[in-house]
RNA sequence: GCGGGCGUAGCUCAGUGGUAGAGCAUCUGCCUUCCAAGCAGAUGGUCGCGCGUUCGAAUCGCGUCGCCCGCUCCA
């Protein structure tokens, strides 16, 4: 059974180690969170993933990492200073929110002209640059990394002798004071882009955008990201970013919080480059760009066939990290029956879930559409819990089901059935989970046993580089588990065979290895592990 | 930002004015143990934070921070 909601998610993230709130000791910080030692090696491999599949892959990328802070023109020049700078007002009669230039003199909500003055809210955060805090001495923290890309582009040109078409890859972190940060790693104040920026010939930025959308699409689902899960959106005219001429974006389908974006594919037409150059009139400019009096450079290109500069037409795929983090995550989440619970105990359940429908029903602190979808999802589940145990956790996840009290007693009984019964795994593509390989010692108070499980985590770790751990803090089923939850593909296990203590003479100098997906072992000699390994994971 | 709900041990929760609890997890021993429940012991919380009411506050009031839901906002 897959993901149903994101607390399940959230809640392992925190529980081993993949993400943690950020700042949580003095309270948290809203929109900004943390990657722990399984997130970190996660997030590593996919943006490693994602290098390798756009720029190694490729004959026709480069990269670059570009800094965070950069000259305040920038973004006068992008368009940032005036489009990520809404004035808000508050109605004083109703209490909401609206920006200046949506509404006119009164409220859409009660129609109370009694409106506060329009304030202004940007989007970019500023820092201070330098020892003296005047109003001419600050900087803004980048609000995304393409600009670091575009203010490149005649460097990038002159060193590397590109020609059209050809593209900049760019990995990096970019800030946005979002008035309402929420829903975990989705929207966030401080997040990780992976942008590229390819540069074509005018005229040929159509079939470009097509071949990107084709392109990136693949490049999803090669990271287990279901392509049925993932929709196409075509963003209409008056829903576009202001460098844009046409955008697509990615949808994803994430549980809780339904289809929400996870890439944008945008035409940037000649905008950016145009907006940075001077000299505007003489270059033929389609894109419609503030008069630029402060740069010092044309970001054109010479190209021989016709004897002309041009200003490149540009195609932008920028996927944000963290939702990507978040939507493998969700994707490789799955709770399995190990074995079928006794009646006995599922009749606890089931006496837990008719209190709680029962309750509900008669809850008037929950809106009725709330308290009727309640009941009919719980009903559903009376019906089959023995298949559907694990939903039940859905269920207490639903709107309006914490106001119920008993769903904390439900949840109580449920619990240790399922972790009895189920077990957690994510299916993450072996080049994708944190780590690759477990060794357990089957019985960790001998003293050979533990010794040679110690010495193939060591070897393994130091002459193939996988990532390997070792733990012995449990019985072997509970070692099993605890490295499906975290998506370590191959468990090996040391045994009393292993030394030629078991009952098996001829498995002596062999080991067990164990399938995250199929739970199935196979014994291999140690010497061969490695090469075993090395296939496997590939 | 508004409205509603929530915040007690790493996790799930009990505790409604009188000395902070349980189960699981963790750690240390013991056990020939391949798919989470063996035995014994131990660690761990100024009850989100602050102020107030009270002889006394996890418990009551106010404020604040964070999270969840719905609006709003936002790519």
């Amino acid at each position: 059974m897959p993901a149903v909601s994101l607390d399940q998610i959230i809640s392992l993230c925190k529980r081993r180690g993949f993400i943690f709130p950020g700042s949580e000791i003095y309270g948290g910080l809203q929109g900004a969170y943390d990657f722990g030692p399984l997130g970190v090696e996660l997030k590593n491999n996919l943006i490693n993933d994602w290098w390798r599949s756009n720029v190694y892959e490729r004959d026709d990328m480069e990269g670059i990492d570009a800094s965070i802070l950069m000259n305040r023109l920038v973004w006068k020049y992008s368009g940032h200073e005036e489009t990520f700078n809404d004035p808000l007002v508050d109605c004083r009669n109703c209490k909401s929110r609206w920006r200046a230039d949506h509404i006119k003199d009164k409220c859409p909500n009660c129609g109370s002209t009694d409106l506060t003055e329009p304030r202004p809210f940007n989007m970019m955060f500023k820092t201070q640059v330098g020892p003296v805090a005047d109003s001419g001495s600050f900087a803004y923290l980048r609000p995304e990394t393409a600009q670091g890309i575009f203010a490149n582009f005649s460097n990038v040109l002159a060193t590397t002798s590109r020609k059209l078409p050809f593209g900049i890859a760019q990995v990096g972190k970019a800030f946005r004071n979002e008035i309402n940060p929420r829903n975990f790693l989705f929207r966030v104040r401080e997040f990780e882009q992976m942008e590229i920026e390819f540069f074509v010939m005018p005229g040929s930025d159509e079939t470009w955008h097509e071949r990107w959308l084709e392109a990136r699409l693949a490049w999803w689902e090669s990271i287990g990201v279901r392509r049925e899960r993932i929709s196409i959106y075509d963003v209409p005219a008056d829903e576009l970013a202001h460098y844009s001429k046409r955008t697509y974006d990615l949808m994803y389908d994430y549980p809780s919080i339904g289809v929400q974006e996870i890439e944008g594919i945008a035409n940037r037409t000649d905008y950016d480059l145009g907006s940075h150059s001077k000299d505007q009139a003489s270059l033929g400019l389609t894109a419609r760009v503030n008069l630029n009096e402060d740069s010092t450079a044309r970001l054109t290109y010479f190209d021989h066939e016709s004897k002309r500069h041009l200003v490149p037409y540009v195609i932008e795929p920028s996927a944000g990290v963290g939702r990507c983090v978040l939507a493998v995550l969700c994707e490789a989440y799955d709770e399995e029956q190990i074995k079928a619970p006794s009646a006995e105990r599922l009749q606890s359940v089931a006496d837990a879930l008719s209190a709680f429908l029962k309750s509900a029903g008669k809850s008037e602190k929950i809106r009725p559409e709330q308290r009727d979808a309640l009941i009919a999802q719980g009903q559903s589940l009376a019906d089959a819990l023995a298949e559907r145990l694990p939903e039940v956790e859905t269920l207490l996840a639903m709107p309006g089901a914490d106001e119920i009290e008993l769903g904390k007693k439900l949840r109580g009984q449920a619990q240790p059935i399922l972790d009895e019964h189920y077990r957690t795994v994510l299916h993450l593509r072996p080049r994708l989970a944190p780590v690759k390989v477990a060794v357990f010692p089957l019985k960790r108070n001998h003293e050979q046993i533990v010794a040679t499980a110690k010495q193939i985590r060591r070897q393994l770790q130091a002459e193939s580089g996988v990532r390997t751990v070792y733990d012995d803090s449990g019985a072997i089923g509970k070692l099993y588990r605890r490295q499906d939850e975290i998506g370590t593909p191959y468990c090996i296990t040391v045994d009393f065979d292993t030394l030629g203590e078991g009952k098996a003479p001829g498995h002596a100098g062999t080991v067990t290895v164990r399938d995250r997906d199929t739970m199935a072992q196979e014994r291999v000699p140690i010497g061969e592990l490695q090469t075993y390994l090395r296939e496997k994971l590939r």
